[in-house]
DNA sequence: TCTTAGCAATCGCGGGCTAGGAGTGCTAGG
DNA sequence: CCTAGCACTCCTAGCCCGCGATTGCTAAGA
């Protein structure tokens, strides 16, 4: 062993594995001696070249599914790959021009503009791409709005820098008049501004409330609004493009699909998933097992953190077979993020 | 032939034929005249029986896969089943609790109930469930707010009597207050109050602008809010429980999914294949070829409108394997559109 | 005329067998 | 340390064949 060489591999046994890895993500075939000899240039012989297979299946980084069959990559294999022997991408000016594109257009809101950027995620990816909505916990507060319905109902709305947080109807036990609810909306405005939602305290809402002599009651119409706008979206995912995975030899087989399609619904165990790849820079990789999850030792995710401003408020993802392009799939999601992230700061309320 | 009888097939083609649709439905395996024979009391022998299966294949009602096979029903002999001869069910009162509890608990927003009620129906019905959300043009004009943000940005709200329809920022050439937009917004639902989206002309919108004397722009701003307000959502679906099709036998191989979910992912064939429905009074259903696209000629589509008020806003739909069983999913459908219905009514913003 | 027992005929399906081939590991010599 | 050569392993595809399921037909009986 080379201790200086990446993974403790010599320089041959690293682009043997690295072109095994390759060569089995683009053909889904155990990859054999031969094919290595004849479609590389190794400049050695195929028994050479059997020789160093049998050590790196020995050091755990490729495995054989029998005897008479190639080699293919373990998950320590991929994880080298990914971490060590391949070469990064960056995204082609198309691809680029695309995604900006195709966000450009889209509405405003940002739960559509989130949504656009997962489907748009899942057809370039060709797998299944999904997002974690954010919280709206470290939004700045901008607005709130008391509407006037009827004597004893109204509705409430809550604005944020990102946009529309929530609408919450109330209902009242006596009788107020429309100029009352905008006084009240006036006094809350210039107290809560700019502060972040999750450090509004009752204490805040009840000086306005008493200030104005109103009743008790709106104390509870108000905060029931800010936690709702608090709480809305939370670890709610979305997700597209899970029919790209039936293209996918491996799963050409339904009952491998199911358990995967599954864990999507659920949405919960995917979201525990991805959630600490929140403070991530760079696009983070798991491979098979290092999911942790039995039903899908055979996927791998690539997670990659979005931005409002300076910092991270949800991640976006991708899913599909542990043979997946690593390079080009965080080289897609990296840029969808980065337009998305950009695009979002646009649409900031100032 | 009887002509009296149903589908011009006497009283004991007819209960065979049922038995055949029944007894596939339930086992997804060609029927055989010993089944037939041994499993309901038909008192005549499997011979009989034989005779009178090759009669109904030859009327078109039935196909046999092989020779050797028993038979199964064609499209022709699904919609016999489902026009003439099945028992139609009504659902258990405790389907109908579990209906109600799930939907009851669920946000008041418009757009959350249409979705929980969909994965509702995907789950009770083990299929794929699916809703055409509402188009909000024969929605009833509530409220509109102008929120003031900065001196030349602001957001306009639209509330209809199904909740917020639609938010929409707007920068504005010259300087404003808060309080003209209080002002214009007083002025405009005095104006508008109780019309239908669609009703509203440009006139009203104008008047109340003039009339405060405030600067053209305000038109535009508002028009575009209201127009955004009407087309919301217009054309989109609500789709839960495609992995349900992964469970069914006939689609274990994953070929025939794969253009049923990019269908789905589309949406809008999936729109204009219900689409008709809209005026129906009962469940309709639609079988194979008579969904006249060839990728679903082994699906069929239960579809149900539900309603606002008086009038029809959306369908809420099952799609399945043809061998589906359609009693039960037409009572499913309908209760939880009706369900729906009421919810939706109750929540109305009056 | 309808029903039915009996029976030959059909055909799909699964098991078992085999030949072929792909690929390896090992050995021995350069 | 590399490599040619070769025996060995084991999967795969194809084939055959027999079993079983089911039918349609025939002829006799109600």
């Amino acid at each position: 062993m080379n201790p200086g060489s990446p993974g403790g591999l010599d320089k041959r046994k690293a682009y043997i594995l690295a072109t095994v890895v390759y060569e089995y993500i683009a053909t889904a075939e155990p990859v054999a001696s031969q094919t290595l000899t004849q479609k590389y240039h190794l400049g050695v012989s195929s028994a050479t070249v059997r020789n160093e297979l049998a050590d790196l299946e020995a050091g755990g980084y490729l495995v054989q599914p029998h005897t008479s069959a190639g080699r293919i990559p373990s998950d320590a294999g991929y994880r080298t790959f990914v971490d060590q022997l391949m070469q990064p991408e960056t995204l082609q000016a198309a691809d680029r021009r695309r995604i900006r594109d195709e966000l450009r257009d889209a509405s405003r809101e940002l739960d559509e503009v989130i949504e656009n950027a997962t489907r748009l995620l899942g057809r370039l990816s060709k797998n299944l791409a999904f997002a974690t909505k954010p919280s709206n916990d470290a939004q700045t507060f901008r607005h709130l709005q008391l509407i006037w319905l009827s004597a004893r109902t109204g509705m409430a709305i809550v604005v944020t820098s990102m946009g529309v947080a929530s609408q919450s109807l109330f209902e009242l036990a006596a009788d107020v008049g429309p100029d009352e609810l905008t006084r009240l909306s006036n006094a809350l405005n210039s107290r809560l501004g700019n502060k972040m939602l999750r450090d509004i305290r009752e204490s805040d809402v009840a000086a306005a409330v008493d200030e104005l002599g109103l009743a008790g009651e709106f104390k509870t119409v108000i905060m029931t609004a800010l936690r709702s706008a608090r709480s809305g979206e939370q670890s709610t995912l979305a997700a597209s493009g899970a029919q790209n995975l039936l293209d996918q030899p491996e799963f050409q087989d339904a009952r491998k699909l199911r358990s995967i399609l599954n864990i999507v619904e659920e949405q919960k165990t995917l979201y525990d998933l991805v959630a600490d790849s929140m403070t991530a820079e760079a696009p983070e990789v798991k491979i098979g097992h290092e999911l942790g999850v039995d039903e899908m030792q055979d996927f791998s995710i690539v997670t990659v953190p979005y931005r409002f401003g300076e910092s991270a408020i949800g991640m976006l993802s991708v899913l599909g077979p542990r043979r997946m392009p690593y390079a080009r799939l965080m080289a897609l999601a990296s840029g969808t993020a980065e337009t998305l992230s950009a695009r979002l700061s646009d649409a900031e309320i100032k």
